[in-house]
DNA sequence: GGGCTATTTCAGCCTTGACTTATATAAGCG
DNA sequence: CGCTTATATAAGTCAAGGCTGAAATAGCCC
C-alpha cells in the first residue's frame, strides 16, 4: 500500500495525529477513534495495523497493551514528493529563509502570509 | 474528496508531476500517462476531472483545446497537515526553514519519546 | 454544412478496502 | 487454574471508485 493511500482514509489520518503527542496503547487510539468516528476497535486496529505494515507507526509491547509510536520515514517520503510542488507557493518564505541563512541581517515584517484550517 | 484521496492515485500523482513543468493540454497528459499506464484516454480524463473538482488543476480553454495547469492550494493544505509531523525528521539544517514557514512562533520539541531513525 | 480532432460524459463491470460480528491469543490476577 | 482485560484475526457484507467501450459536445478547416 502507497503512503498516499495510507494518509487516504480519514481514520489513519486521525491516529497519526493523535500518535503525534506522543506514544499511546491501541486501546487509547482505538477509544479516541472510537467517540470521534463511531466505528467498532476491530476497526481500529485494522487500521493500526495498515500503518504498522506500511512503516507509519511502530509498536512495542508492554504486558497485554501494545503501545504505538509514529515513525516518520513515510511521511518523510510524502513530504519529499511535496518538494517539487513547494515553489508553487514558497516563493515569498523561501526568500525569507535565504535572506535569514545569509545571515539575518535585518528582520522586518514576519511572515504572517500563513494561513490553515486547523483540524 | 479528500486531498489525500486524490494523491492516493498513482495516475493522478503522476499528472500532477507532468503538471508540474508547466501547463499542458489533456491530449498532451493523456498520452504520457497512457503510455505509461498502459490505460485508456477517457480514463485519464476522468482523473483530470477529479484533479479539476478537488482544485489541484485549473483548465483553460484554448480552441478545441484544454490546458490543464497545477493549482497548489490543496498541496499546501496537504503540506499544512504534514506540519505537526516534521518535527521527527527535521533535527537538523532543515529545521531552519520549517520554523520560519511556521513564523518563528514558538520553538517546539518533538515528543521526546522516540527519536526518529535516521535511515 | 460535413468531417476531423480534442475532450468530456455515460453506463456498466469489477476490484478494493473499510466495516461488522464473532472468535482467537495472551497476559494479569484472584 | 479460570475470569477478565487488551488486542488481534477471521469471515463475510457492502459501497466507492477506477476502468472500459460507446456516445455526446464542441471547435476547426475545407
Amino acid at each position: 500500500m502507497h503512503a498516499f493511500d495510507v494518509l487516504g482514509d480519514p481514520v489513519r489520518r486521525r491516529i497519526l495525529e493523535l500518535l503525534a503527542d506522543g506514544e499511546q496503547p491501541a486501546g487509547a487510539v482505538s477509544e479516541t477513534v472510537r467517540a470521534e468516528f463511531g466505528i467498532s476497535q476491530p476497526a481500529v486496529s485494522q487500521h493500526l495495523k495498515v500503518l504498522r505494515e506500511s512503516g507509519f507507526a511502530t509498536v512495542r509491547a508492554d504486558g497485554t497493551r501494545r503501545l504505538y509510536a509514529v515513525d516518520a520515514a513515510p511521511l518523510r517520503e510524502v513530504d519529499a514528493w511535496l518538494e517539487r510542488f513547494r515553489g508553487f507557493w514558497s516563493q515569498r518564505l523561501d526568500a525569507l529563509g535565504t535572506e535569514l541563512a545569509r545571515g539575518r541581517r535585518e528582520r522586518r515584517t514576519p511572515p504572517s502570509t500563513r494561513e490553515g484550517p486547523e483540524p
